[in-house]
DNA sequence: ATCCGGGATTGATCTGAGTCAACGCCGTAG
DNA sequence: CTACGGCGTTGACTCAGATCAATCCCGGAT
């Protein structure tokens, strides 16, 4: 079998494994492994097959691939998109370290949409029969990953909402700040950042035209609350973009 | 203990639970229960503590309730609304007969949205601990239980594209035709329908103000595509819908 | 170092949907 | 039967964001 022979001609894999393994992981808290105890995140780890790295601008998967994974991103930046009919597209999400990816495909064997790497990055590849068999004999992770399934349904009511009710420049805003708290989560700076996405992937994602995103950016400049230079952001008025969001459409 | 109190006292009850009993539900293709043995049927029955009867206008469950369970559409239809910090509320969806409620709890413990009856309904009151238990030992019940959170997540999506990619009329066909679809495959007509919801409610879900709406619905019937009465629309030429979908701001 | 091309910015103009307002319809309560 | 109130329709006007277009910026290739 290929893959055999791929493991026993390159025994640095087994090592490179280990080191990577679920226990160590930074991301932890954030995907799977939440609450696992040290024998149970060992079974966890024996059932994440393999690490895989990604270039930048290389799918993860395609709309239309079958299903058989979900994926958990160890590191670097996703953006995940729709095609309709008529071949446009629609982003529905940025995804970073720690999220899992590719649950839409659970539900027809089926991928419905495009994953992209926006960055170099590592994702762990689980299997998704082998979760699901875990799952019966650790109920810790099978309620976490229904957690994390519903997280995502409340999300995306989250940007149903702000796709439905929020102007151009208050979407952009909700768009920074949830950007912030995510990386206020993971250790880094919640108020200097570099966008991944372009213009146009954001614009998408928010229902807005790039030319929108572009200006209502500088619109936000000009008032003093963020400083832009092309793709870094640093928010110098953290709470003035949270008021903007509080008093959206009531005055 | 009150509960235990009274099953004794009204042992009709017990009867009225087995007539209602999943395996003699019409929805059963629908919701949960698709591919159980009988067997594993009567264990879900078990679990499926009380069938409850819901009047037009009433919450099933409100933003903030503790989340205790997910339920089935028996009978009827809902909404569900989020409602943002500064009292705005937006449709996030409208569920028929053989739907699932309230997944949107199981990530926080907590509802995040309210789900309200358009219609005199009766839903299936599913324990959610007992549902994760039960899938513990029902390889076919937990995998299904996936595909409905993944399916959720897929509508959602497409929702999203319709929000950030179409235009007024182009958001009230794919409504229509969502509706006409899912009524196809309960065996009503999928021409002839009645709207539940009102029209500022549609426009909440579809993004849209409730005069745009009522005109997107006059300019179809105009273009002599469907048959607008109130709340009673019949569809004239499906395929005319349909094309319209396709060709959406291709020309 | 220079060239090239994709992305970003900014301005001018246009338009689809929102807003405001009047009126019509229908079911319910008295 | 009539009055009322919520829902729906239609019209006139406004405006936020789309569209079209010119220019700029920056990073990678030559």
């Amino acid at each position: 079998m290929k893959v055999a022979t791929a493991q026993q001609v390159v025994p640095a894999v087994k090592l490179h494994v280990l080191k990577d393994a679920c226990a160590q992981c930074s991301a932890r808290e954030l995907c799977l492994p939440l609450g696992l105890t040290d024998d149970e995140l060992q079974r966890l780890d024996e059932i994440v097959g393999n690490r895989q790295k990604m270039k930048r601008g290389e799918h993860l998967y395609r709309h239309g691939d079958t299903f058989s994974a979900i994926y958990a991103i160890k590191v670097g930046f996703f953006k995940t998109d729709v095609i309709t009919e008529d071949g446009r597209d629609h982003v529905t999400g940025f995804q970073m370290n720690g999220e899992i990816l590719g649950m839409d495909g659970i539900s027809g064997d089926t991928h419905t949409c495009n994953a992209i790497a926006l960055e170099d990055s590592e994702v762990c590849v689980i299997p998704f029969v082998d979760l699901e068999h875990l799952a019966t004999s650790v109920p810790t992770l099978q309620r976490h990953f229904h957690r994390v399934m519903s997280r995502e349904i409340v999300r995306d009511h989250g940007i149903m909402m702000l796709l439905g009710t929020l102007r151009a420049e208050e979407r952009l805003v909700a768009f920074l700040l949830n950007l912030s708290q995510r990386y206020a989560a993971r250790g880094y700076s919640p108020t200097e950042f570099h966008l991944r996405a372009t213009r146009d992937e954001i614009g998408s994602y928010l229902g807005l035209k790039l030319e929108t995103v572009s200006r209502a950016l500088s619109q936000l400049q000009d008032s003093g609350l963020i400083v832009v230079q092309q793709k870094y952001i640093r928010i110098t008025a953290i709470d003035g973009l949270k008021k903007m969001l509080q008093h959206a459409q009531t005055c």
